[in-house]
DNA sequence: CGACGCCCTGTAAGAAATGACAGTTTCGCC
DNA sequence: GGCGAAACTGTCATTTCTTACAGGGCGTCG
């Protein structure tokens, strides 16, 4: 086992360029694990009405289309699973659930049986490693023996592609830590008044932290200064 | 391996009525991993202001007397890093770095070595398990050796810990479909009026919306009921 | 059909936030 | 001692939010 990690770390670093060329290293793993296909997904939170994501897939290409144009991306039971849980999900094709529509175009394709798990950053930032093969179900003998190299295949893919050029956050100035401290008592649904009154300050200075706050974080008011502060995990 | 992780899950099973009970099978665990003492954090999002923190230890007595009397809980380089961080942390008794006091006073109490794992929830809690012992540092084939065990361990924790009684978080009315569209579109920083042309109501119909969602959430105001949502995951 | 939930809309007054003006004080650093 | 960053304070006009009032339309489900 210990060589296999060591391995998978060489392989991903010398990979790490874009997401495509991660997952057809990741495809090389999880393909030596007994599985055709696989997918990563990175979902950012920002922008917070539209959250950016990054993917790559060696579906097939026919397959991809098909999803695109059906804006499956959206709609996928496999990613709202990884925005809602943190339990690994194994299908197989008799799994219906939501979306059957999906689940039956899925297999026209040979993916019958899969296996996804997801994975949760520092940033808020989600991770989806899914992989997937037409013949044959993951077994609960398959799942005890593989179960942990997936997971410390999504935890490290989550790492690594979050360094990718394109995915990389762009940087903002700090926080100072009066700022943070408004901001955060701002978040708690306080007004500048109470605000003023628990750090005994003015309320003018109050509004005063809360408009640097708002500058620093590029939003339109403190509703969104909360939003963003508390996405990228400053508070 | 297999059977150690069928044996995790049934031991960590049994002992699923407190934190203290679980975190003494954790030792059980990580004691046949090499490690003379373990602890395990959970840190939910709210309150915002505050979070609730609920954790269990089997380290020394005497240990865990000095680091609550230090209020170590808010300082801990270690609880730091897992807020901040995703990155597995491994110390030795050389370790310096920031707070010296904190180490040099846990090398008092025979914490020389150690390691630290964090997770992350879909709530947005976070978990830390910490390992450690008085003699001889982690080497490196022993990180290799161990580390997806820990990692596995810290994930499933997170998991059994997440379903303690007193750790459960309040259940709250779902947000409607709109009503959570409309939080959204808050959340970005966009104003009742602008919310209002996005989706081609009144404005009148978008405070209409938010003042649901500030009711069910129970929140002070708008700001308050984003930030709730957010933490919650239901945006 | 009636009850219920959800979505929708209006008016109006008071509270809070926003934006732009113009500063003082404190502290650490060079 | 000067200099810069951060914290701090003030007033004023305008916009937005919050809360309270009162109500109609639509679809589902028992």
């Amino acid at each position: 086992m210990a060589q296999w990690r060591e391995q998978c770390m060489v392989r991903l670093g010398d990979a790490r360029s874009s997401m495509q060329s991660l997952v057809q290293v990741l495809r090389d793993i999880t393909g030596e694990l007994g599985f055709d296909h696989c997918s990563y997904v990175l979902r950012q939170p920002l922008p917070i009405a539209q959250p950016a994501v990054y993917w790559g897939s060696t579906y097939p290409q026919a397959w991809l289309d098909r999803y695109m144009a059906q804006n499956y991306l959206e709609r996928d039971p496999l990613v709202q699973n990884a925005l809602a849980s943190d339990v690994p999900v194994v299908w197989s094709d008799r799994s219906v659930e939501r979306l059957p529509e999906f689940w039956e175009e899925a297999r026209s394709f040979g993916i019958n049986h899969g296996w996804a798990v997801s994975s949760r950053g520092r940033d808020h930032t989600v991770g989806l490693l899914t992989v997937a093969r037409e013949r044959v179900a993951v077994s609960a003998g398959e799942l005890e023996q593989s179960e942990m190299r997936l997971l410390w295949l999504a935890h490290t893919m989550h790492g690594v592609a979050s360094l990718l050029p394109d995915v990389a956050q762009p940087v903002m100035e700090p926080l100072s830590a009066r700022e943070r401290e408004v901001l955060l008592w701002s978040a708690a649904g306080k007004t500048a008044d109470e605000i003023g009154l628990i750090l005994a300050i003015s309320t003018r200075t109050v509004t005063f932290h809360i408009n640097r706050c708002i500058a620093k974080l590029g939003a339109a008011n403190k509703t969104e200064a909360v939003s963003k502060a508390l996405v990228l995990g400053l508070l």
